[in-house]
Order: C-alpha cells, then sequence, then structure tokens
DNA sequence: CGCCGTTGTATCGCCATGGATATAACGATG
DNA sequence: CATCGTTATATCCATGGCGATACAACGGCG
C-alpha cells in the first residue's frame, strides 16, 4: 500500500478562497479575451463561469475588465491584479511541490532542551538544534536534503577545527559523514552520506559542487544545516 | 489587500483520498471507541459516517475493527493501519507548515544558462544559480528564508576572499548584504539584508547565531544559499 | 428469552453545486 | 437602424452530498 503525500493549494484573501480551478479560469480568460470562449475552453457553463468571476470581484475589487458592445462584440481582459494573483498562486505551488519533492532524513530522538520555538533533540547521531513543537518529547526530526550543505572535511577530524570554522557562520548543526551513495543526474547529485549508528542523511548538491569537493564513495565530508531548517515533529507517546 | 498562502493537505492511497475530515473521524472513532459517539463527538451523522469507514474500507483495506453485540452492544477500534495513516498525516501537515510558514525572498531576472534542471538567473543583484522551469527565460528567483546560511564578513570584500572560501563548500550563491531590519522572537530572529538595488533578503536564524555573528543593523554579513535551495519560476512573458 | 446499545443498510428529503436555456443590454460597424 | 458577438441575469433542472429516520442483525447478560 503506497501513500502519496498530497495537497491542495490556494490562496486566501479576505474570505474568499482561490484554488487551482479559479487561476485556471483567469488563465483561460486571459488565453482567450472573452469569458465566453474560456468557458468554452475548460468545458464549463458559461453562466457558472460569470457568476464567479462576479463573486471573485466582490471580495477582492477589480480582477478583470469586461466590455460589451462594439465590433467583436466585446470581450474582457484581465487587470494587472489577476495577473498577479496567478503568479502568486503559481510560485507557492511551486515552492511546496519544491519542498513535498525534496527527500527528507529523519531521526528519532527526545527533546532535550526547549528555548521557545527552538530546542536540541538528542538523537543517535548526537544532539540537534531544531524548530520543536510546543509538547511532547519524543520526536521524529526532518531535515530536508536541500537544506544540507556539505563542505570539506577539515582533514583532522579534531572537533577544534570544526567549532572554529562554524564560529562565523549561522549553521548550527554540524556532522561528520561518509558517503555511501551518489546519484548525478543532469545537474544535480543526490548525496547519501553515512552518519553511523545506521543512519544516513541524504543531500542535494549540484555537479559542480561535487566536484568542486570532490566527493566519491567513502570520502569523508562535513554535512551542515541550520536549526531553522530542522524540524522536530512529535511522535505519539503510546506508539 | 492581503494574500494568504494556504494549502489543503491530503494522502492518496489508490483510488480514495484521505483528507483532514477523514483524519479527524479515525480520530473520533479511536477516542470514543464507537461510530456512534464518533458521530456524535463530531456533530456529524452516523449514517454518513459509517458509509465513509466502509468506503476507506474497500479501498484500503482494514482500517477498523468493528464488533456488534455484546454486553456493552459491540464498538470499534482502529487498527495499527488507521494509526499509522494518522501518523503520517500529521507529519505531512507539520512538514508543509513549516516551510509555509518560511517566507521567501524574491529575485526578478532572466535565465542566462541552463543545464539540466540548473540555471543561471540574471538577476538586478547579481547572477544566482538556480533550479529552473524547462521553458521561459523571465522567472522569479524565490529563496526560503530557512535556507539562507549567514557568515560573517571577512573584511575587506575582495572576491578572492569569498571563492576561497566558498571552494570547500556545497554553497553555490553568495551576496553581500548590509543587515537593515532584525526581528527577535524567542529563540529565532528574522534578519533582513540589503542586497543593493533595491532588493532585500530575507533570513531566519537562531538567536544564538544572532550573538555568535555580533549582528546589528547596518552590519555586513556574507549570505549565502545553495543553488538547489533557490528555485525559478516562470513570469508570463507578455506581463 | 427479552433487553440493550451497537453495527449494518435502506430510504427519504433538504440543499448546494453547477449545467442548460432563455432573454436583455451593449456598442461599433456597415 | 439592423447585425453581431459579447456581457449580464434569471430560471429550471439534474446530480450529489449529507442529515434524518427507520428497521434489521448481533451477542452478552439478567
Amino acid at each position: 500500500m503506497t501513500v502519496e503525500k498530497d495537497y491542495q493549494t490556494e490562496l486566501t484573501i479576505g474570505d474568499v478562497t482561490i484554488d487551482r480551478q479559479d487561476v485556471e479560469m483567469l488563465a483561460a480568460i486571459d488565453d482567450h479575451g472573452s469569458m465566453h470562449a474560456a468557458a468554452d475552453a475548460l468545458g464549463r457553463s458559461y453562466a457558472r463561469l460569470q457568476r464567479r468571476v462576479v463573486a471573485l470581484e466582490d471580495a477582492i475589487g477589480a480582477v478583470t475588465e469586461r466590455r460589451r458592445g462594439g465590433a467583436d462584440g466585446g470581450g474582457t481582459e484581465l487587470t494587472p491584479v489577476a495577473r498577479d494573483l496567478i503568479r502568486r498562486f503559481e510560485r507557492h505551488q511551486t515552492e511546496l511541490d519544491g519542498v513535498a519533492r525534496a527527500t527528507a532524513s529523519v531521526f528519532p530522538g527526545t527533546v532535550v532542551d526547549r528555548t521557545g520555538e527552538l530546542g536540541t533533540v538528542e538523537t543517535p547521531v548526537g544532539q540537534i538544534v531544531a524548530l520543536v513543537p510546543a509538547d511532547g518529547s519524543s520526536v521524529q526530526v526532518s531535515v530536508r536534503s536541500d537544506a544540507v550543505v556539505l563542505s570539506a572535511s577539515s582533514g583532522s577530524t579534531s572537533d577544534a577545527d570544526d567549532t572554529a570554522t562554524t564560529a562565523q557562520t549561522s549553521l548550527r548543526n554540524q556532522f561528520a559523514g561518509t558517503v555511501t551513495d551518489i546519484d548525478a543526474a543532469d545537474a544535480i547529485a543526490s548525496v547519501t552520506l553515512d552518519l553511523g549508528a545506521s543512519h544516513t542523511l541524504q543531500t542535494v548538491i549540484t555537479q559542480t559542487s561535487l566536484e568542486r569537493l570532490a566527493l566519491e564513495y567513502g570520502s569523508e565530508v562535513r554535512a551542515s544545516f541550520k536549526a531553522t531548517a530542522a524540524r522536530a515533529i512529535p511522535v505519539a507517546e503510546d506508539g
């Protein structure tokens, strides 16, 4: 049984929520220059589409400029507001697509310290500073692969070196790892690191970075990520 | 007019999609031990709720263990499958919550180079290496604030220093900026950088990092982010 | 064997969604 | 002034979602 994580993006403005269908409607109006043609193209009824446009304008103001009469019978054009809306929606969608598609590494652990939204989580691979929920101490820390920064291992594995380097960045979490898998696609490579304790960390870097760091199977690297990019999710205690 | 980005999370298994209402239903059954009590608690009709449970089981297999008769008249309990489903849903939800809540900085630009999914975008603040769509050259690059790494400006603004430092990390994008705003909450601070050309970059760092970097209004810092954390979204050419 | 509270199942009706249709208003053009 | 293709608006009707109700089945228990 495969479970697909899915979602419906929408934009809420005041008391209306604009969903994918609305955006497609606006885009179709923009394409065809009239609501009638748009309804036709979308296979929807004109009446319904027109009422929706009116409802949208009642709620958020002018979205279209509708003319009737004239040699061509009239037509409807989008206002800049509508175009901005479409762009916002698409951006919101692709942002979610990006993070939803991104693989994440998960580490079980327990919250040992908490300061506001931030907390320290004790995990098999060491302590992780992450965003933690308000309640529950048994958590899973999830780190998105696009948030992990790789850097050359400083030769010796001395902690002194590490802290010296990190002192001047905002990267709070650092781990030494060994490259166990490299999956190089076009320009982007997926790198799997072994952090020990049977836990791996997935990262995504560019082909160029892969070469610059001269990574290959067995390479030692340092993986860093911001505390604000690590999120702890509570796990039911009873299991 | 404020636009709220929103979304409805759901899990798709085979040909059914489980939404928030379904999860709440399962949770209510778990809480009360019977479908009747659950329907009562949720203010829903028993008939509808029962039909939904049957529909779910038709699609994804046993989700509940339903008994009728007996001293207490019977009851319904969730199977481990259902509990796992609830947990998955919650995790999915909080993951999306995390990334959706994060603010993003947006830079307009044009794609000047493309290699597979990756591309170089020319923007007012300089070139950005980002994930680019397959078509369209006019784009907006969006960078999530939790993906930006701050580091101490290397005193002189010489490029030689910068490249020397980055040579050994997987951070492809680097910008020098000036702190124009610091919004410090509990343990997390939101820092706004001026990158010049009237463009700002939002970042989120921990209070500790804020102090370590000794950031204050007017401070010079270096902001870095991975190419795989920057996403370009196509913009309609006609504008 | 009847009681009881639950699960099953069928049926009715309300109401919202949305298509289908009809009719008017509009305004440049010939 | 008639034509034409569009917008504007009202009305009818089919469908689906969902509550409400009714009734059977179940199985310990007194």
